[in-house]
This record gives structure tokens, C-alpha cells and sequence, in this order.
DNA sequence: GCCGTTTTCGGCCCGACTGTTTTCAGTCG
């Protein structure tokens, strides 16, 4: 059982405690044990085996009561007190909590009145127009319930990113490791580092495809096998998303990389390209007739093109292509070259862990600093910051980086934007600290000009150096707000205030088009993990993914350079 | 249910917003 699984199942036990109206802090309980053992780098499972008992309730956030319900899903795979809850309230809870607007509360009411157990009941029930018969339900309900299923349903079936990469390089690893594998590779969507993928594609070089099929179909994370051949298998994994894997011939291999890498319509103007000039390019290889001219490596296929190597995350056929004719293409950031981090939440707000921690963290994920932009104090959930607090945390900061060597401590907030385009806090109390980052968490569903309007109200407020997450997004669960994201590259470019790619996994916003979009207009851009665990820094290379399928350059980015650099793109 | 160099019991981040209601429940963050 791994940490995910674990953390999944406590959550899961916080809504169906919520359900019953239990005591909100034994709710929050169960969420933090859950926040916690998620954040974890050590496997929980190595740490009782290790430890035992004693072990599992050093974790923070867990205590007897939750160690306890540990060790037993460890020892048995099960959790008698989780199987009683699922029995008493049998609901699809993953399905019908992706649905927004849809609670533990209204999950209850609508299992006990209408019997809805599935997002197909829920929608069925909303459409017949039962639900607003319901006392404490109107019309506007029903309406946003349907409305986040159609949402839902449009989403489903693909995964976020960074959601799936940790298992996908798992299997990687483990195939790379085996000793009649020669070359084990994630193709797809995933190499290509879209935002969310539909299913995996591993490429395999092998002399004994048979043992490695056996191998795939036999791991301990396949759910359900599709299909089993000779050197394709499919398989669905107990987390749900699909995995295809193909063995294929050394002489053949970076010709099929490019061919299951896609994207489909880069695939496709490839092919054209081969025609014109009187070739053949398929998985197989490159071919002149009957002979094969290349497709051994992906780059002497595209050599052979007359085309420069054009990196996975380009290939959406939006003009690569003809760059790489024209050896026009960007000099991508690369993913060693971010310097700083320019997000980070700590324990004075809704973050895990004290600054100094987050400091250390940083350090060993090789920054060389960071900025301290814990939330303020309208954000009343978390805690918020107000002038006196963000004094005093600057005093800390200060005392911190006298202490600390090799990374550096910037003061910084994260403002919150009110409706109308004002901050919550008074200016001169952020006037003075390093980075000042601006961010909306509320009003999302002004108009398209009034939220607009607003965003670019703040951007134009003379200490706001960066617009945080610009489009508020939350991938696969929430729309952006509606906001005019060209204005607001012009208001950038006008006023000197960068935008930031959000890398924390669900956010990834601004999108790769607009980031292109941000690079060709002069624009500049930070790349932030907007950590809130240890573990989080590991999420820029989310960031910096999307930064790469937005054809940016190290010069975009104003924390691949060197801090004094930096300071100097900031108002 | 967790936590503790003020506490082993009594705290535990809670306000804004929406939609339903004429004072509040549920959700979000």
C-alpha cells in the first residue's frame, strides 16, 4: 500500500465523517494526517517495517487513533472501520467529490432523499428537477450541479500531470532495470509534458519481448490486463489510468519513440515532410523505397528531414516544425536552471512547515533563494497576514539569514486581491518587503470586464511585482475565472509586472499558449512551486515543463538568474 | 483525533460567498 493510497483512504474517512456531522476537529484530524503522509518522501509502509508502531505516530499528525488504522491497512490491506463507513453511506464518493459545488452535506441528503449514488444518478435526478424540490436546494442548485458534471464528464478519463508522473517514473526505472530490457522510455502525452494525459505509452527495446510482456502485466500496480501479446500488452493500473507498452527493435526505436510521442498533427506534418521529399516515415523507421535511411534515433530522423532535433515538448505541429527548417528554435529553459523560487508558504499561514525548514528544503533542491509570501490577512482561512504579523515575520527573515548559508531569504506576500481591483493590505506595508506577489482567491465569477478590470487594477499598484497563478484555474476540477489573459499580458508589458507559471501540480497557469504568448510579447515570467510541504519544490519541474511547451527561453524567466539579476525585473 | 518548554485537558486558522433562506447551512479555500 503507498503513501497516495493511504492518504486517499483518510481523506475519504474525513468526508465520510463530515457526512455524519462529526466534530470538525476530528475531521481536520484525519485531512492532516492525510496532508501529511502525502507530502512524504519515505514510503510509510518502510517506515513501520522499520520503526513499527512508535514510528507511525511520529509522523506528524498522527497520533495513536490514526497509527492504528495504519499499521492495520498495512498489515492487512483493509480497514474494518473504513469498509463499515463505505457500507453505511454507499456512495461513489471519488466520483461525486470531482463535482463542484458538492459537498459531504449535500452527497448525504441526496444518497438518504433520492438514493443518488453516482455522478450518472446525481445527473439524472438534477435533470428531472428533483433536486430542487429538496428543502435547502432551489433551481441555482440543480442548475450548478449540472453544470460541474458536464465539467466533470468533459475531464474524465485524463490525469494531471504531475499526479501520475511519480508512478510513471517508477515503471520506468524498474523496466530500465531489468537485465533483458536494453531501453525502457515513456513516449505520449506524458513526454511531451501536456498538463493532463490520457493514458501512458512505454517503448521498449528488448531481445526477449515475451519476458518483459510477462513482467508489465504482473506488476503490483495492474488492476485489470486489457490485452497480452507478443510485444504489446495494455493494462489498466489500480489507480485507473491505462498503460500500453511495445517492444520494438533497436534499428526501429527512435523512429517509433517519435511516432508514439505525437503529438498526432506533428506526427502528421512530419510524414508530409518525408513525402516531399520522396521518403516514408512511419513507427518503423525513415525509408527511401525498400531502404531504411534512418529511425535508429529520433534526432537522425529529424536530421535526415533537414530539420535541427526538436524537443517533446514542442511537438504540437504550432510552428515547430518550421523553425526547426529554418534553425529558429528556442534555446528551451532547461531544467537545472532555476535559481530561485519566488512562491513559497510556510507555517505562518496554511503551509507545513516553519521558514527555516522551507529554507533548508530549498537548498537541498539546489536554490540559491526564495521568497517568503505567506498569505494575508483576508484570508481569513489561513491565517492570513496582517501589517503587524508581516513586520514581525520580517524581523525572523532577517534574524534567519544571518544564520543560514547558501540560500538566501527573500521577504515577500502573497496579497489578496479584492473585488474591486484594491489589495488587502495597506500599501507601505509591503512596500518595503523584496517580492510582492498579487493573487485573486475570491469573486470568481465576475463578469469577463469587471474581472479584468480588476486584476489589472492590481497589476498596476506600483509594488506588485507579480501576479500569482493569473488565471486561477485548478486543472480538471475548476475553470479559469473569465478574464481577458491578452489584456492582461498588454497591462504586464505596460506596467512591469511579471507573470507567474504556478507549477503546483493542478494549477500550471498561466497555460503554455499564454506563456507563449506572454515570451513573444517582452513579457517577463517566474517559474514558483508555491510550496506549501518540503516536498513541493520538486513540483518546478512541473513548472518549468510548461515553460518549455510555452517556448520559453532562460532569459523569460526571471528566477533561472542569479538574484541580483532578478531584483532588477521587479518594480 | 492530535498536540504540548505556558497545557496531559482544552484548545484546535475561520471568513467570504452562494443560494437558500428571513437567520443560516454548505462549500471553498
Amino acid at each position: 500500500m503507498k503513501n497516495a493510497d493511504i492518504a486517499r483512504i483518510l481523506y475519504d474517512i474525513a468526508i465520510y465523517l463530515e457526512m455524519q456531522g462529526e466534530n470538525v476537529f476530528k475531521i481536520r484530524a484525519y485531512e492532516k494526517a492525510a496532508q501529511s503522509i502525502e507530502g512524504m518522501t519515505e514510503d510509510v509502509g518502510d517506515v513501520y517495517r522499520k520503526g513499527g508502531f512508535a514510528s507511525l505516530t511520529s509522523i506528524p499528525g498522527v497520533g495513536p487513533g490514526i497509527a492504528e488504522k495504519i499499521e492495520e491497512l498495512l498489515e492487512t490491506g483493509k480497514l474494518e472501520y473504513y469498509e463499515k463507513l463505505k457500507k453505511k453511506i454507499p456512495v461513489d464518493l471519488e466520483g461525486l467529490r470531482r463535482i463542484e459545488g458538492v459537498g459531504p452535506k449535500t452527497i448525504l441528503v441526496l444518497y438518504k432523499k433520492l438514493k443518488v449514488q453516482t455522478i450518472d444518478d446525481l445527473e439524472k435526478a438534477a435533470r428531472a428537477g428533483k433536486i430542487r424540490k429538496l428543502p435547502g436546494f432551489g433551481e441555482k442548485t440543480e442548475e450548478n450541479i449540472l453544470k460541474g458534471i458536464e465539467f466533470a464528464k468533459k475531464n474524465s478519463g485524463r490525469f494531471v500531470l504531475g499526479h501520475v508522473l511519480p508512478l510513471v517514473n517508477t515503471i520506468e526505472k524498474r523496466l530500465q532495470s531489468l537485465s533483458y530490457v536494453q531501453k525502457a522510455i515513456v513516449a505520449g502525452s506524458t513526454r511531451r509534458r501536456k498538463e493532463t494525459v490520457g493514458d501512458i505509452d512505454i517503448l521498449v527495446v528488448s531481445h526477449e519481448p515475451a519476458k518483459v510482456m510477462n513482467y508489465f502485466v504482473s506488476m503490483p500496480e495492474v488492476a485489470r490486463i486489457y490485452g497480452k501479446g507478443e510485444t504489446k500488452s495494455t493494462v489498466k493500473l489500480s489507480s485507473g489510468i491505462d498503460v500500453d507498452i511495445r517492444v520494438v527493435e533497436e534499428r526501429s526505436f527512435g523512429s517509433a519513440l517519435n511516432y508514439f510521442t505525437g503529438s498526432k498533427d506533428h506526427n502528421i506534418a512530419l510524414r508530409r515532410i518525408a513525402i516531399a521529399q520522396g521518403l516514408k516515415l512511419s513507427e518503423y523507421g525513415l525509408f527511401r523505397g525498400t531502404k531504411q535511411v534512418a529511425g535508429k534515433t529520433e534526432e537522425d530522423v529529424y536530421k535526415t528531414l533537414g530539420l535541427r532535433y526538436i524537443e517533446p515538448e514542442l511537438r504540437e505541429n504550432t510552428g515547430e516544425l518550421e523553425a526547426a527548417r529554418k534553425n529558429a528554435l528556442p534555446k528551451l529553459i532547461g531544467y537545472g536552471d532555476l535559481k530561485g523560487d519566488l512562491q513559497v508558504q510556510t507555517s505562518w499561514t496554511d503551509g507545513a512547515h516553519t521558514i527555516e525548514a522551507m529554507a533548508r528544503a530549498a537548498q537541498q533542491a539546489g536554490l540559491a533563494y526564495i521568497a517568503i509570501t505567506d498569505h494575508t490577512k483576508s484570508l481569513a482561512m489561513t491565517g492570513g497576514l496582517d501589517e503587524a504579523k508581516l513586520a514581525k515575520q520580517g524581523k525572523e527573515i532577517d534574524a534567519l539569514n544571518k544564520r543560514l548559508d547558501g540560500i538566501t531569504l527573500l521577504k515577500g506576500a502573497e496579497v489578496n486581491i479584492m473585488k474591486d481591483g484594491k489589495l488587502d493590505i495597506a500599501d507601505k506595508a509591503f512596500a518595503q518587503l523584496d517580492v510582492t506577489g498579487a493573487a485573486a482567491h475570491s469573486h470568481f465569477n465576475l463578469s469577463r470586464a469587471e474581472q479584468t478590470q480588476r486584476i489589472i487594477a492590481a497589476m498596476e499598484n506600483e509594488h506588485v511585482d507579480i501576479l500569482f497563478h493569473p488565471t486561477g484555474r485548478i486543472i480538471l476540477k475548476r475553470e479559469a475565472y473569465d478574464v481577458d489573459i491578452e489584456a492582461v499580458i498588454d497591462a504586464a508589458k505596460r506596467t512591469g509586472t511579471v507573470l507567474e507559471i504556478d507549477a503546483y501540480p493542478d494549477r500550471l497557469d498561466l497555460r503554455d499558449e499564454h506563456i507563449r504568448l506572454a515570451v513573444h510579447e517582452g513579457v517577463k515570467l517566474a517559474i514558483d512551486s508555491d510550496a506549501h510541504h518540503q516536498a513541493h519544490f520538486a513540483h518546478l519541474q512541473l513548472g518549468v515543463a510548461q515553460a518549455r511547451r510555452g517556448w520559453a527561453e532562460k532569459k523569460d524567466i526571471i528566477n533561472a538568474w542569479p538574484m541580483k539579476q532578478m531584483f532588477k525585473a521587479l518594480k
